[in-house]
DNA sequence: TAGCGCTATTGAAACGTTATAAATCGGTGC
DNA sequence: GCACCGATTTATAACGTTTCAATAGCGCTA
């Protein structure tokens, strides 16, 4: 008890009375102020390292109001294989070191998207935000972007003003989907979307119709269900068109889930994936090399998109314009078809 | 700028002058402090909902030192398929409206998994932790159980102190996979473990060997992979085992990962599932219903269990002992193979 | 009516930081 | 010798909350 001071936390007073400076000196000398002599700078973040001083959060938010929190909110309701894990890792990744942390809050697209939002702000809970499965006039980001607050969206909006964003080519994989299909002499491709009211589903349906026209072969857009229906809707809606007139024979399928359901609904109406119809899928996840049959895909590589997201926020909470931040993951033009 | 006043986010102090009473009396008023007579209660929390009062995290957590955070240690390195994404769900679900926030820190199970945690302690990061992949003598735990710091991790230790805990059965889940294998007339049963140092590995291993010395059949433990080994590791290992003097005619799997990896071996050996061997699996996502050949399996539900790991770490954080805070999650004895 | 004991309220201090404005100091110019 | 200057440093206040110790009010008892 008589030695207890040693093991307290050290804070600026501490340091202060080790270096003979004032708090305020202290202070300004950490944060690197240029009017505070070099000699000095150096005495004083030698001592923090030696007394292994740490700044106190709570203390520096409440006076600056910085947060030093980044929040991404996380789609609850259908998950890509893996894409929640492997986002949040690259965001983790890329943030380690920076003094910023990540909390989770859950995006329940049944209810009302912005209310989080809202909260976060008002309540002044993170300096940024991350979010996913943008619609093509996101109300958050309406928000976000007439509030001024720092955000990253993982997809693009058709709003005029420009904003930070990373994408994944959806449009392109769709492109390269129905040519792959084509090459292999499909003539009638079936589509699952997501739903409406994404953009990323404009992006698929686009890429996706005009392949198919240029083509010149037929198509079907599966109707009444999107990626995120139950699986057994999406697969009753698949088999019922597998039992229609012109089954298609080749599917463009944008998520693990549908893939491995059609590849279900082909074996459970007596179809030979690879003859009767081929498969193409977007995956996120490394699984699709495990599954029998082969099914020819292209990765999203989702680590890589949340290690671009956080970084690119970091970079728009430093004060840059938005309107270089954005990036587009483009696929690549190849199928991996996994090795023999 | 002349009413600007009243769009001032409300404070102690807003609240203060509206309801004539001093700034010590608000917060004791909204603390519920029995001391504070019933009608100031009342008019000081009308007003607060009137005006819109929020606490400032900021502020309470650098006068308390709590900090009104719970984090998650984020294993990285593998994943089963779903479980960050159904276990962050749980978590969220059972911290909604309890004004805690979640937040997420990289584990990674090659680095020193004790550094993330002795941070947050150190600098006051959290007032609750939350872990996965727990070791039989977890470095983690015991530090925290000297620090008398809450967590609940998810998984049992070999120590003699109680701790709080959510487990999966996994013995019981090892038992009841061997024993509807036998049920099918399997006599040598193939098991890939996780890496030795985890609990659950020898729990797994404990029910496997037991089950299988009970029925009086024949086994093999895969040496030299573990389910955290690259895909195509696990594949070599399992084919050269297929290819060998006895292959097993049953597979017990931990993860949906190691249940493909198994089920294109097999393919790939030229043996057919459900003839010349089953498998068996504990999965995590709903995704199995839709792999082709069905395949046995057993729910572990991370949702629920990432629930009950955060009610149960608020619990501990109110201070209740941990010898009644743990809870086993037993699976269902029966193996659901995917209806028709 | 003075004093007591109780209830309900309050003033002030503190948590650790940063920003503003002011102070210190050696040197310069006149 | 005095006012002034630039370069450093410092005292102080403030962010919004909780809590300790003190105060005010008031009905009761002696």
């Amino acid at each position: 008890m008589t030695d207890g001071a040693q093991t307290e936390k050290p804070t600026l007073r501490t340091l202060a009375q080790a270096t003979g400076f004032a708090v305020a000196t202290v202070s300004r000398a950490l944060s690197g102020d240029p009017r505070i002599a070099a000699k000095t700078r150096a005495k004083v973040s030698e001592a923090a390292a030696r007394l292994g001083y740490v700044p106190d959060r709570a203390a520096r938010r409440l006076r600056t109001g910085r947060t030093q929190v980044i929040t991404l909110l996380l789609h609850t309701e259908h998950e890509f294989l893996g894409f929640t894990h492997e986002l949040l890792s690259g965001i983790t990744e890329a943030l380690d070191g920076t003094g910023y942390s990540v909390t989770v809050v859950p995006d329940s697209p049944g209810a009302d998207r912005l209310a989080p939002v809202r909260t976060i702000l008002r309540n002044n809970l993170a300096d940024g935000l991350l979010f996913t499965r943008i619609e093509t006039f996101d109300p958050r980001v309406r928000f976000l972007m007439e509030a001024d607050f720092p955000f990253v969206s993982h997809g693009r909006t058709e709003f005029a003003a420009a904003h930070p964003w990373v994408d994944f080519d959806n449009e392109a994989f769709a492109r390269a989907a129905v040519s792959h299909l084509v090459a292999r002499g499909r003539r009638r491709l079936g589509l699952v979307l997501p739903g409406e009211k994404y953009t990323f589903t404009q992006h698929l349906r686009y890429g996706f119709l005009s392949a198919v026209r240029e083509a010149g072969i037929d198509h079907q857009i599966v109707a009444d269900v999107t990626l995120d229906s139950p699986h057994d809707e999406i697969a009753a809606a698949l088999t019922a068109a597998r039992r229609g007139p012109a089954p298609p024979d080749g599917y463009v399928c944008v998520g693990e889930v549908t893939a491995l359901v059609a590849l279900a609904v082909l074996a459970d109406t007596g179809a030979v994936h690879g003859v009767d119809a081929d498969i193409v899928a977007k995956r996120a996840s490394p699984i699709f090399d495990d599954i029998r049959p082969r099914i020819a895909s292209v990765r999203e590589d989702l680590r890589a998109t949340g290690h671009a997201m956080a970084e690119m926020l970091l970079r728009r909470m430093r004060g840059e314009p938005p309107e270089q931040l954005h990036r587009l993951f483009v696929p690549q033009p190849r199928f991996d078809v996994p090795g023999r």
